[in-house]
RNA sequence: GGAGGGAUAGCGAAGUGGCCAAACGCGGCAGACUGUAAAUCUGUUGACUAACGUCUUCGAAGGUUCGAAUCCUUCUCCCUCCA
């Protein structure tokens, strides 16, 4: 029932950044093939923000491909660790998050882990970690604690930079790449995944392991995805981000607004291409292959027929100016309205001053029409399109 | 416990009685250029107002003053050094 190792551990390293270490995952899955017993592949998910982006998926779908050769995914919810908050590649403490909060991410969590992991019973675990972590006394926290020297833990390049910057370190923090070791420890881990900025702490589950006379886990770190601005990690904070649970339109264009640089990373990282096909790619037309990008992550999240509806209407918003095709409806009371009023309606600004400004910069344009002075009265007859910004386009409506 | 320093708009950081809705940088938004790219250039970036202007904002609460981000008092939080 298992491919032989071999070839499962080539379909396996492909994207990793690091694996420690390869010899003992390969030893893991010979013996897993012998004993037809699947590996449990653990991944632990914060849960503290409720939005899975594409960030996430580089992990998750390597997570996927555990689970088509055969193996077991255990996604454990960090609902205990959650009230710490992982201290990785953090610049600052994080704040404790109450527990109605973090229930309710998990939810939604799980919901968009499903649209990457298979969620069949037989290759899925779900695990929360308060089940084993919140019964602890303190006697336990002391043993677990004592794994661990003060030195090992300061290693840690976050932890170094924020105590070089004067930037707070609660104590609990260096509680969690324990809680988290602990973790493996529980659930019989033998490979743990995570983003590069895991390394450390999944590590710790190998000493902990050890320390516990288990076989250690085999660690698989995949590089972290760089979000739209091509620079910072995409996060959820940064608002660098496209959702798994995005509209498909919205997907597209956010896809569409990154540099060709990144593009080419987007490719290697999310869809899995090598550097022959990407080279492939790099002979055609950048926007073509950009379009192909996009498609294909709305096609993941929302299906082939939603990408190529996605893609239709970025070609009519953006190429063809087929504004028509595109706008929304945007209803209006019949007789004349403020040239601000009726931007307004749109509800995509913050403020009138913002509109304002738009107007004034030449932002607005009605059938084609810029409309630079703000305080300009029009009758808006049914049909015509609006256009406020970028994004914003809408087909004015007479309602009433 | 003692001594000193700090908290300013989304972030970083100037400002030490009126010229401060608050320099500058980043970020954001818009325009030009394009491939809605990116980079670059230009404008803009508290709210309300067509505008004059009005209102809210510099950790919190009080006070001094014609006038406070700026001075005083108390409070909260943070940092550094010493113990």
């Amino acid at each position: 029932m298992f491919r032989p190792a071999d070839e499962q551990l080539k379909i396996l390293c492909a994207g990793a950044v690091q694996i420690e270490t390869v010899d003992e995952l390969r030893k893991k899955l010979e013996e897993s093939r012998a004993a037809h017993r699947p590996l449990r592949v653990k991944l632990g998910m914060d849960p503290t923000a409720p939005d899975i982006h594409l960030g996430h998926t580089v992990v998750l779908r390597k997570m996927r491909e555990f689970q088509d050769l055969g193996h077991k995914a255990v996604l454990i919810i960090g609902d205990y660790t959650a009230m710490i908050g992982d201290p990785s590649g953090k610049t600052r403490t994080r704040p404790m998050l109450a527990p109605e909060a973090i229930k309710r991410n998990a939810e939604t969590y799980f919901q968009q882990a499903g649209k990457v992991l298979d969620t069949a019973p037989d290759k899925l675990e779900i695990r929360y970690n308060s089940e084993w972590l919140a019964g602890m006394s303190f006697a336990d926290v002391l043993r677990l604690a004592s794994h661990m020297t003060a030195a090992q833990i300061l290693q840690r390049r976050d932890f170094k930079e924020r105590l070089q910057n004067d930037v707070d370190i609660a104590l609990s923090e260096f509680l969690y790449p324990l809680m988290q070791g602990w973790d493996s420890v529980v659930v019989r881990a033998d490979v743990e995944l995570g983003g590069t900025d895991q390394l450390f702490n999944n590590l710790v589950g190998r000493e902990l392991q050890r320390d516990e006379k288990q076989e250690s886990q085999v660690v698989m770190v995949m590089p972290i995805l760089p979000g739209l601005d091509g620079v910072q990690k995409m996060s959820k904070s940064l608002g660098n981000y496209i959702g798994v649970s995005e509209p498909p339109n919205e997907v597209f264009g956010k896809a569409m607004s990154i540099s060709d640089e990144l593009m080419w990373g987007w490719y290697e990282m999310l869809l899995g291409k090598t550097q022959a096909e990407i080279a492939a790619l790099k002979a055609g037309h950048p926007m073509e292959a950009k379009k192909t990008l996009a498609a294909a992550l709305v096609e993941r999240f929302h299906g082939a027929e939603a990408a190529q509806a996605a893609r239709d209407h970025f070609d009519n918003q953006f190429s063809k100016k087929k504004l028509d095709e595109v706008a929304e409806p945007l209803a209006v009371p019949a007789g004349k309205i403020g040239l601000i009023e009726l931007v307004e309606k749109t509800g995509a600004f913050k403020s009138r001053g913002d509109i304002r400004r738009i107007i004034q910069e030449g932002g607005v344009q009605l059938d084609g029409q810029k409309l630079t002075d703000p305080k300009v009265v029009i009758e808006p007859r049914a049909g015509q399109i609006l256009r406020a910004g970028k994004r914003v386009v809408r087909k004015i409506e007479l309602a009433g």
